[in-house]
DNA sequence: TATTGTTATACTCTATAACTATA
DNA sequence: TATAGTTATAGAGTATAACAATA
């Protein structure tokens, strides 16, 4: 199947043509991130006082307790002092703890406080309200096929 | 319609659960940004020595021929002061230049000059192979679809 | 008064290098 | 030798504040 001609080439705020850059995907991953994060910070970073990256990290922890920090590290493709203190800030609010593993005593293993869970969930709860919202444009097919293909993106990872 | 349920989630690199994070669409696009951030700077960031900014500003201007550079802050969403060291860069390579507008003395008018106009070009045949390549795993339905919803999303800007 | 653009300055985020401890 | 994590340090990238020129 040929790829179908591309609709209007301008950019959403600035009115500037782009008919380039509408094919690109890095350039409009870019675009649509300007909006999220600024969903992001309007509705969500002050009230729950977590930065994208403290949110994004809190969670992770939350869902895989016991996790290594090297393992955070790869997910999240960033460098290793990086997650070092990002950790250190999460744990100096008591929202994450370090232990010591057993059976590797290099590795930290990370888990997340019930204080932690508790605002992961909150600031969850808030940022998918707050998609929910300004997404209404979006059909629910339109959302999950969106969602089911930037994963599929992101997965192409392993293979570059 | 109802949302359907959503798949495997564990994160492309890190083998992480993220089952939380799988819906949240800030989380998806920064993953995928990952994946396009990796090709960008591993095969068009050193041979045309342009960075992702200096290539998207770039093109713009080459698009845009005469446009202000209050225009590209809008549309970028970035701070003034950034746009006018992004320019600088690009006026001391001599890939873009500035005029001073008649009709509003206070305007900077953005021009190519063809150096300019042949770097931007250069580099969006080459960025557009390389993620040809990288995206054979989604067909052109799917990358024409992924697009255009990404582009949708970044049409909200004005709404929220 | 408001806007365009610049300069000066500081903050956030991230990376590399050097190190310790462990495998 | 290689890996996990930390510390120290430097580099991008961005923002706010103050300013000049113009509308």
């Amino acid at each position: 199947m040929a790829i179908a001609k591309l609709p209007t080439p301008s950019t959403p705020a600035g009115r500037l043509h782009e008919a380039t850059l509408h094919s690109i995907l890095g350039y409009q991953l870019a675009q649509a991130s300007i909006v999220t994060n600024a969903l992001y910070t309007k509705h969500t970073a002050q009230v729950f006082d977590l930065r994208p990256a403290e949110y994004t990290l809190l969670t992770l922890v939350v869902e895989n307790p016991g996790g290594s920090m090297a393992r955070l590290a790869k997910a999240l493709a960033v460098s290793a002092p990086n997650i070092t203190a990002w950790v250190d800030r999460l744990e100096k609010r008591e929202l994450v703890v370090r232990e010591k593993s057993e059976s590797d005593k290099r590795t930290q293993m990370l888990r997340a406080t019930a204080k932690g869970i508790k605002l992961a969930s909150q600031a969850t709860a808030k940022i998918l309200e707050m998609e929910k919202q300004a997404l209404k444009g979006l059909s629910a097919l339109e959302q999950y096929t969106l969602l089911e293909l930037l994963h599929k993106v992101g997965s192409l990872r392993a293979t570059i």
